[in-house]
Formats: structure tokens, sequence, C-alpha cells
DNA sequence: CGTCCGATTGATGCGGGTCAAATTGGGTGG
DNA sequence: CCACCCAATTTGACCCGCATCAATCGGACG
């Protein structure tokens, strides 16, 4: 009944004729001129799979940890597809108040939509390889390819759901119900139902901009869980799943912390 | 730079081959039988215009402020049209706190996307009369209709930047800025730019729980900027805009009262 | 080994939640 | 037309969870 779908991340369009094939090797980029990315060795293949009648319309960049993709306002130019690598993208207030709206992994798209101005800020939390489709060639995908506007308009919706049930969690949950339905998402992201480890790619800032929290409240969160022995924390960035039971209590009813 | 188009509604599709004629009388509706409905006199036109190939696709139908039109879990059987009236849409935790993530107002569609269950519940803010939509008509109209596509998944990101503009407001937004914020957007949606007077349909309940805020404070939070002289309250549903600059500030930097 | 940045931990205060009571006004029946 | 009733709103008193401010820790890197 309670879908828990969390959002941690964009739409994944999983349309075959469309996007970058999964583990191509790749070579030159776009951009920056960079003639090798992050910890991939050099190969063969530059250009991603998307085609419109038979033309590739895709192109390979990459960028650094930290570095940005668009900002809110730029003009809108095309959509991208997470290759490898994590963005974050937010929204800010004029003071400087941000709010994470989601993260975008691997084989998740962005940016869909080229009209007007961008509503959100892209950067890169971890260093990326993202491929990059000009608008013209969503507009050749939506008229010729039968079932790729729904495929498009579905993952949106999925996006929009997502984004209702963080409303959810921004608006009515606690500090614990909000970190521990994190790492929940995550840990169903990361492996099936069960991920005995679930990584952290992203800082304690992110998260806590994600969440509506302060970073002191994740990381006490967090310290307090691990003292309570729900998870375990080897290094700040990988958290161990101890007691899934307690955790799926706590996610929904942080006062379950009495039983 | 920063839209504040806050999220008050869903979809407006605009697609002139598709929806109920503006104004257009009717007379008999599906469902509960009813042959008039609230503030409608009795005409000539009980179904929509929407149409796929000739023929009509969507049925009129009312309901009374407070009745369900569909809820979370349900499964997904068609979208509707806001013919007259008001919905709100929302999401509830097993404990019954309640997120409010959208009003639905005239004209505008909801439930668009009909495969698996309803992501969330629908509920009537005031008495309503709907047009309803098959999911064949939809998919008809995606095959069939050029630039239907392309129409609704913009009306879909719409509504997903809306829910992004709101996640910002539920996580780093003061009650002032929420409640402040939340008035700007109606004025704008309801009198273009500056109106005057803004009628909130809904009650204090559906205000807190769509800022993620209590019913006390919504209303303390009004009953200040009215002693404030920023806005009047004639009637606890009706509110005067009486200094829109005042206003405009502090919707994004709530200490601006010092001023 | 020293520096630096992110994470953690501690002390304190406040915004908004909670509980409780008073007030308002719209609708109904006399 | 008026009085009553009830639900919604408003107001008040108090408290708590989380933010804020500040200091310390710890691992990565040179």
């Amino acid at each position: 009944m309670f879908t828990q779908a969390g959002y941690v991340g964009k739409s994944k369009l999983d349309f075959p004729e469309f996007g970058v094939a999964r583990g191509t090797p790749w070579r030159s980029v776009e951009g920056t001129g960079r003639e090798q990315g992050p910890e991939l060795g050099a190969a063969s293949e530059p250009r991603c799979r998307g085609r419109a009648g038979g033309a590739a319309c895709g192109v390979l960049q990459t960028k650094r940890a930290g570095e940005m993709l668009f900002s809110q306002g730029d003009r809108a130019d095309g959509a991208y597809e997470v290759v490898r690598g994590m963005l974050r993208l937010y929204k800010m207030l004029p003071d400087g108040r941000r709010q994470i709206t989601g993260f975008v992994s691997t084989g998740e798209l962005v940016g869909v939509t080229p009209n007007g101005a961008r509503p959100y800020t892209a950067e890169a939390v971890t260093d990326l390889v993202l491929c990059r489709f000009p608008p013209a060639a969503f507009d050749r995908m939506i008229d010729e390819q039968p079932g790729f506007a729904r495929r498009l308009l579905s993952a949106t919706a999925d996006d929009l759901d997502a984004a209702q049930e963080q409303m959810l969690l921004l608006g009515r949950m606690t500090a614990v119900e909000k970190v521990v339905s994190f790492l929940l998402v995550l840990a169903k992201r990361q492996g099936g139902v069960l991920a005995r480890f679930v990584d952290l790619p992203m800082g304690r800032n992110d998260i806590a901009d994600y969440l509506g929290l302060t970073i002191e409240t994740v990381s006490r969160t967090l310290s307090r869980l691990k003292q309570a022995g729900s998870i375990g924390l080897p290094t700040p960035t990988r958290v161990e799943i101890r007691d899934i039971r307690r955790l799926e209590m706590l996610a929904h009813d942080g006062a379950a912390a009495a039983a």
C-alpha cells in the first residue's frame, strides 16, 4: 500500500533503440577534450548507441567530481544519460539554502524536455561519464519510434511519483525516519531487496540537503543508529545493515525505538 | 532565475483535440446517477469533447466535497480532467500523517499514466464536476494524434518541476516563507500577476498538510501577517493582498520582517 | 610527520509542535 | 427572521526536536 519508492535518481528509460550500450568502451569525448575518463581505460567506441533513423545521436563527455553540468536558469539544450558515476540535482534559495531534489545514477536520464530554462542545477557527485542527446534526437525518436513517447512519459511519471514520495518525507517525517528511509531506498537500489552493505557516494552535506536536515543531525542520527546496533559504519561512506527489521520499523514510525 | 512555480495543481494539457469544451453545459453523469451537479443548471452536452478518430471518449461525473475519487493503491483506471471545482492529492504514513502533494483546479488533468496502482489518493476539496478518460483513449491519442504525446510529456514535466519546487519549500523554508509563498502562488494563478483578493477553497488542515506545518502554525502565521498589515482576512477563506512588496520579500527571506 | 577537509561530538537556543481553551461564523430548525 | 449548534479557526501556554555555534577527531595526501 505504501510503496516507499523514495527519490534517489531519475528516469530510467530502458528503451533498446536508444541510449548507451551498457559496458561499451569508449575513447574520445566532447567538450573539455579529455582523452581519458576517470578510471576507464582507452578503447574504441566514441559514440552512444542512440539512433534516429540510423544516425548516431549521442556524444560522450566527462566531468570531475564537483563540476557543474548545467545550472538553474541555463537555456536547456538536450538531455544526458549517466554512463558512469552520480549526479546531484538541486534548487537553491537566494540566501544559499539548498534542496537536493534527486541523485542520478548510472543508466538514468536527466534533463529531458528541452524547452526553456533548466529548472535545477546538475553537478557531479563523483567523477562522471555522460552521454549527451541533443533535443532534435528526442523529437525524432518521439515522432518516429512507436512506443518511445510512452516510455518517456512513463519514466517521467515515475520521477514525479518519486518526487511526491520525497515530499511526504520532507514534510512529515522525523530525522530518524528520514535517514533510515534514505538508507533503505539506497539498499534496495544497490542490491535488490537486501544488500548487507550500502555505499554512500555523496557526503553528509548532500545527504542533509536531500533530507531537509543539517549535517550535524544526519551525523548524530547515524551515530545513534550505530550505537543501537541497527547499522555499522566501517567507513563514513559505507553502511552495514545490521538489523533490517528494526530499520523497517523506524522508517515509518520513529517512535518504534522503544521496542 | 528562481522561478517559484509553486505546486498548486497538475497538468494543464491545452490540446484542442482533447478534453472538455470549456463552459460546455451538461446534463447526465456516470456513476452515482445524479442528474444535476452542484451549482450547475441542467443543459444539453453529456459528454466531453475528447475524441480519438471521431468517437467521444470522456464521460462526465460529479463528486461532493470530501468524497474520494480514488485511493492510494487502487488499480489505476484512466485519467480525469477537473471541469469544475478542486481536488486534493495526498500520500499518508501508516500512523495517519498526511502530505498533500498538490491541488488540482479547473481545467487540469490528474491520473495520467494508467499503469499499475495509484500512487496517491484523490479527494474532492469542493463539489466537483469531472470528466473521465479511459486508458484506451490516451493510448489512441498518443498513437494517432501527432504532438499529443509531446504535450502530455511536457505537462508531466511541468508537474515534476512544480513538485521539485515544493520539495525546496518543504525542506528548506520557514513557516512564514511557506505560507507567504503559498499565498503568492495562489494569487498568481487566480489573477495573473496581481490579484488583490485570493480565495482559499481548502481549509487550514489542507493548507497545513500541503506546507508541512500544523493547523495552528498556519493560523498563527496568517494572523501575524494580518496584524503586520501585509494581508487582510475578511473571511477565513479569503485573503486580501495588502503589501505585495513585503510579501515578496518574506517569501524568500523570512528574516526580512525587520525592514 | 604535518596539513587539511569532512565527519563527529558537545552545549545551548529557538521555531514550530502539542495540548488545551476560547471564539467565530455558516447552516439548520423553530 | 432569529436563536442555536457544531465544526473550523484562532489564541494561549508549554515543551521538544532539531538547528546553531563551537570544538575535536580522523583519515587522505603531500
